[in-house]
DNA sequence: ACAATATAAATCGTACACGATTAAATCGCA
DNA sequence: TGCGATTTAATCGTGTACGATTTATATTGT
């Protein structure tokens, strides 16, 4: 059974907080009721190990799937990549910057509209991204799971952020 | 015309990597092929959810995370507090340093063991930690899934992330 | 007893995230 | 045509993450 406080006034007594999902009378550990908090520390999780992964190749995780991005299309503007990534300028652009400084990206406006830049992958940037894309086996084995089973997964998680996409931008908008 | 200093560079098409999971021969948006990618942009749409309902209470998502684990077992040392939260005490000492500027909680060294310090909730953090629970309602709603589904979803995520850090264990320790 | 080692937390530097603001360029439309 | 509203990046301040190092304290081996 669950304890968990889904409705604010009418809670139980002081099991402890189970904010969402709660499995209780074990509770090994309650963070692990949390689906946010599951989504957090698998994150935390992945970039471990990634991490070393990566670092052989000078990146980081952003810059990877910022380059990884770019592979896809080519000369995007920082926009159109911030929507790709869920990020913003104030995000990305240090990052690109970043990524310029290390030779595998070019920055330049758009003649038609010079309120765009545009970002291009140099060759160097290109090798880069195509390499990265070898750790793909070693991350598949970290995961201890079938191709099936991650892709069900995955599947799920970007319908659960584009749910939540979609509600929080409501809640903006109001 | 703010030109930064732009070189001119080639563009080619291309066809994309497919890291993990890829499906291929379609590729609406590539990135969702990574379940990498999955949990990374899942976790910023939950902090986007997160974010307004806790800013009520001054709180950021892993702050609040914290005193969520202090609510569950108070007077916890530094390192006992990041197994749980998958920190270290490069980031949770700034972090606790903060919630105590708010008043949430006190630190003490431990008199038995003067390396250790002990972190409690004040009655203010008790009460942030138990109001923040009735947030849990908001974020149901914005899943857009079941209990259940959300619980299956949480258990496959928890066992992921903890394959994944016996891996990333193990690579470290070579 | 006590130097060598181990452990806990803190500190430092770099790189995200993100709200808020700013600056430049374009657009809308009276 | 002109000028205010909108759009696009960039900038700034705060707060995580995390590798590497440092400081203080405790433990261990002989």
């Amino acid at each position: 059974m669950l304890t968990n406080s889904l409705t604010p006034g009418a809670k139980s007594p002081q099991t402890g907080p189970q904010p969402l999902g709660g499995q209780s009378a074990e509770t090994p550990a309650s963070l692990d009721g949390f689906l946010c908090f599951g989504v957090y520390s698998t994150g935390l999780a992945f970039n471990r190990v990634y991490k070393p992964l990566l670092d052989r190749l000078g990146l980081t995780y952003p810059q990877y799937i910022a380059i990884v991005a770019l592979l896809e299309k080519d000369d995007q503007m920082v926009s159109e990549l911030g929507e790709k990534l869920f990020l913003e300028s104030n995000t990305l652009t240090p990052l690109i910057k970043r990524l310029e400084s290390a030779g595998l990206v070019t920055r330049r406006r758009d003649s038609a509209d010079e309120r765009v830049v545009r970002v291009s992958l140099t060759d160097k940037g290109r090798a880069a991204a195509q390499e990265s894309n070898c750790i793909s086996a070693d991350i598949l084995k970290a995961t201890g799971l079938t191709l099936p089973e991650l892709q069900e997964l995955q599947k799920k998680l970007v319908r659960l952020r584009d749910t939540m996409t979609a509600a929080s931008g409501k809640t903006r908008a109001a």
